[in-house]
DNA sequence: ATTCCACAGGAAACAGTGGTCC
DNA sequence: GGACCACTGTTTCCTGTGGAAT
């Protein structure tokens, strides 16, 4: 019995034919070779590097871009097949890409560590407990010993310089000058990818002049070109006549408007095309990518809700009770929330640091108001609907109380 | 012209964690 | 087992601020 509802049920899900032909096509990450528009950049960069596989040590380089420009896409390509290349071609010749993103590091420590592990899997270095010179130390004997050509390549590089920055230490430096420790026996090529074009105000004049020996800028994709790169995924990954012509441009103009983002209009694209089977509609409509707009936005604010530590919600929930109160006010409402659910309050002047980073996510906007002799305050209110905080707070059982 | 409010936000110190090395 | 290291999250202390009130 329940077998044949199984059956009906599946069989009623198949007459409500997919529009998706190779749904992979337009998942994030996702990367067809054949599709990369980049062909000035990938000469470049190409010429750039050319040097390591006639065993010399090619220059320095910097990447520019804003997000979804394929600059980390085209750099990791280019690498893979110079690698391939040497592995085919001069077999006693070591050559070693280390992919890392800064940002997935909180700390140079860690940064360091992960390198280093990625040259000698077999002596792991420990996560902790050394100082960072001990750790630079190790990587530097690994090269010579192992005569290594390492290629390292750090996504996010204004990240770690912001690290830099704040810690004092410079990785950076010795990283760029690592060459004149090794001897000749084997090499060190930095690779920087950024998003920031300022970055570099913030380092060691040093560290810019070796880093930036090159450098190559990715302009942002034109609404016309987002539209070709649209309709060679939806080809691959649609079936024929399921996207109408009006709803593929609104999804490269949309795009367009954000920068030339590729990423993000491929992500529009998947989940506008989800949106319009899950209603069993024929087409992808323009109505399905306003949608498909606006839910991606609901989800970004969702997760950044759902994943701030308690006192940062009590935080939120306070500047919600009391929207548009300076810090004053919302800090005694968050002592009274603590209260309730029995944690101990932190100081004000950890609250207004917390306030600000907040604030950095878009989740809350504050404004800097002078009132005189009643002193100088920061106002603050929420930038999305109290439901949306409610709904995404609702399954954290501490704030059970309060919401 | 001076005072004074109610904070903002920088700097430094501290506690605690989790580790290495000798 | 004690000296040392990196790091995070926090507290403590402090200086600076613009305009209403005096």
């Amino acid at each position: 019995m329940t077998e044949d509802l199984v059956d009906k049920l599946l069989n009623d899900a198949a007459i409500g034919k997919s529009l998706f032909k190779d749904r992979k096509i337009v998942n994030l990450g996702h990367k067809p070779d054949q599709i990369l528009y980049r062909d000035n950049e990938l000469a470049t960069i190409t010429q750039i590097l050319i040097p390591i596989t006639k065993q010399s040590k090619p220059s320095n380089l910097l990447i520019y871009g804003k997000p979804g420009t394929g600059k980390t896409l085209v750099t990791d390509h280019i690498l893979k097949k110079i690698e391939k290349n040497i592995i085919k071609n001069q077999q006693n010749y070591k050559v070693k890409l280390v992919f890392l993103n800064a940002k997935n590091e909180t700390t140079l420590y860690g940064l360091l560590v992960r390198l280093g592990n990625e040259l000698d899997q077999e002596n792991e270095l420990p996560k902790t407990g050394l100082s960072i010179s001990q750790i630079f130390t190790k990587i530097i004997d690994t090269i010579t010993s192992k005569s290594l050509n390492v290629i390292f390549i750090i996504d996010e590089i204004d990240y770690l310089a912001k690290l830099v920055q704040k810690t004092g230490k410079d990785i950076l430096y010795n990283l760029t000058r690592a060459n004149e420790r090794l001897d000749g026996k084997g090499s060190l090529t930095l690779i920087g990818i950024s998003n920031d074009l300022t970055f570099k105000e913030n380092l060691d004049p040093r560290v810019i002049s070796s880093l930036g020996e090159e450098e190559i800028i990715f302009s942002n994709y034109s609404t016309e070109q987002l539209r070709n790169i649209l309709e060679d995924r939806i080809k691959l990954a649609f079936n024929p006549q399921s996207v109408e012509e009006s709803a593929l441009n609104l999804c490269a103009a949309m795009a367009g408007r954000e920068h030339g983002d590729a990423r993000r209009a491929i992500d529009l694209l998947r989940v506008a095309g989800e949106l319009a089977e899950r209603q069993q509609s024929e087409k992808v409509t323009e109505e399905h990518v306003r949608e498909a707009s606006q839910k991606i936005e609901e989800n970004k604010e969702a997760t950044v809700l759902k994943s701030y530590p308690l006192h940062e919600k009590l935080l939120i929930l306070a500047v919600m009770k009391a929207s548009g109160a300076s810090t004053g006010e919302i800090y005694s409402i968050y002592k009274e929330l603590c209260k309730i659910v029995r944690q101990k309050e932190l100081t004000q002047r950890r609250t207004t640091q917390m306030l600000s980073e907040i604030e950095l996510s878009g989740i809350i906007t504050g404004r800097l108001v002078h009132q005189g002799i009643h002193g100088r305050t920061k106002k603050y209110k929420l930038t999305i609907s109290p439901e949306m905080v409610k709904n995404s707070f609702k399954d954290d059982l501490t704030l059970e109380d309060i919401i």
